[in-house]
DNA sequence: ATGAAAGCGCTAACAC
DNA sequence: GTGTTAGCGCTTTCAT
């Protein structure tokens, strides 16, 4: 299946009139190579159309230049957006992204790491807290550099780049409360962070000296569809709710459509908060008020932190607190 | 950096009692061992916690189960619904996706190619039709299993699973005309397949014996804004016109902003028909008219005949034309 | 600055 | 069915 174009190192020595290694380290050190014969090597290089053969470097020096990482879904906007910062950064320093998704099946974590292991792969990228005790002791032990990102863990395996979901939720209580809320439930999806927001909206309310209405969950991947579908069943279980905090924006987007549909006037009727600040929230109408985090960025500075650990520096810090941002429009 | 677990093949075949070889078949092809040295393996496996090293398999055996899928950016739904879908199916087979970003530069691609031509990808998956020549000829010269998605080629690389975005546009003036339009514009980025849409529009538009009123276009990527921004050129330069169709369903619905800001009816004064049919679409309101095209099913056909391709056998199709569907909602 | 040579950890003949 | 052995194409000491 496969004939390879077979252009080997040797062969560009051959051409050039030099030894192996002599190829390898104009290639990979050119400043331990004098000048010309460095320009034999890159003539020699250009004319073969010579490819080296990173699976052959891989073994030979143990570093891939491959990071790996673990996304729930992809076809959530807010994900793919962090992949692209990683990517984007990686890419300038000439590293590949590996992708896997674990689909919210947690259990599925551990395997997707083995197997990124397997690759020996330079470095990890999780998406919150890795939750196996058994990985994290390994990972631990290897050294290995992980970012866990869209979460602030206590107590992270290596470095993380995230927000606080709970924070996130104490907030959009507090925000409810103050614009005198008090019957207020949670739309969401039954998934690790999505529950922390939840917990935090609990907390809040709590402090208020009030409490959840109600979580009314589905199985993720969240969708419009569901977000309806959640909205339904809350106002037919609770019909005196006032507000609704949603795990995100689709679900948001899904209770607002309900609400119009059955004149449930928006914010004077129920208020509704979404969270991620998809482009949908801001040309929604009216628009929504949601949380704002930022994906792309996260990504990138996760690549950042990698890339430093990766020259043998250690980053200014292990977990960077990217905050979030309360994004005021129409809905509340 | 990396204090490698260094639990080798050598280790388990000790453990177990048996040559390198024996453990290589057992973890390989179980069939040809018998099931007691079988499972002696399997226990020191499990024992010692070994992780076969896939960069050494690979190099060894030249196939490295890994496929290699250049997007123009991740960002966008639709592509990061397609690498969901690709990956998914990959998953299942034990291959793994790395992924790289062509930021909509035609000629990152070339590069991005050879990077994964390095890493002994064992097939590889485009955005599009691929463009460089000289690309083309090396992929087809090593045989290497190729899809291209989004589009229809006329002469495939390799293989195809995609839309003819010409008829997209073509189809779009058809229904445009019927709905008695007769002033249409397009507004969209300036990249290929957005391109091949207007391209399409505008045939179908002289077919109905009208031309088009003016191409508004904007450097990806796009987004609401630019959508909206590009809604203020076209009324600026263009107010006689009463129908826009726009590249994808961001840049549909920054028109309908600018529209509403200022006053112009959907679809009464202005038609609207969008393209991709994101989750905004059917919650917009009013909700938006445009064409739907299925982008992870694209990348779950991807893989599928990537499989069995790399199974030996030959896909029953090269070319598969997923088709698109125009969804009539009420913003035309 | 360059060259020679010994692996990296596995797969794939080939023998037995 | 299992073992032996020769590579896969690089990187990296160690000499020179």
């Amino acid at each position: 299946m496969k004939s390879r174009s077979t252009v080997r190192m040797s062969d560009v020595a051959e051409a050039a009139g030099v030894a192996l290694a002599t190829v390898s380290r104009a290639l990979n050190e050119p400043g331990k190579v004098t000048p010309e014969t460095r320009a034999q090597v890159e003539a020699a290089v250009r004319k073969l159309g010579y490819v080296p053969d990173r699976t052959a470097s891989s073994l030979a020096s143990s570093r891939s230049r491959i990071v790996g990482a673990i996304v729930p879904t992809l076809a959530n906007v807010w994900f793919a957006e962090t992949m692209e910062g990683l990517a984007a950064e990686l890419g300038r320093a000439g590293y590949q992204l590996m992708l896997s998704q674990s689909s919210y099946v947690p259990r599925a974590e551990a395997g997707l790491i083995d197997a990124f292991l397997g690759r020996r792969v330079d470095a990890l990228v999780l998406t919150g807290s890795l939750r196996d005790a058994s990985a994290r002791a390994r990972l631990r032990r290897m050294q290995l550099p992980v970012v866990e990102t869209w979460d602030l863990p206590a107590r992270p395996v290596d470095m993380a780049v995230g927000f606080s979901n709970e924070q996130v939720g104490a907030e959009v209580a507090r925000r409810l409360v103050a614009a005198g809320r008090r019957k207020i439930a949670f739309l969401g999806a039954d998934e690790v962070r999505s529950q922390m927001r939840r917990a935090g909206l609990e907390a809040g309310l709590q402090a208020a000296g009030l409490s959840l209405v109600t979580a009314e969950l589905v199985e993720p991947p969240s969708s419009i569809a569901l977000g309806r579908e959640l909205m339904a069943r809350l106002a037919a279980a609770h019909p005196q709710v006032d507000a609704v905090f949603c795990g995100n924006d689709f679900i948001a987007i899904g209770a607002m459509m309900w609400a119009r549909a059955h004149d449930w006037s928006i914010p004077g009727r129920l208020a509704v908060v979404g969270f991620s600040d998809l482009p949908v929230a801001e040309a929604a109408w009216p628009a929504l008020t949601t949380v704002r985090v930022r994906g792309g960025e996260m990504g990138r500075r996760a690549g950042e932190m990698l890339l430093a650990r990766l020259r043998g520096e250690e980053p200014p810090h292990k977990v960077v607190d990217m905050g979030f941002e309360f994004v005021e429009r129409s809905t509340m």
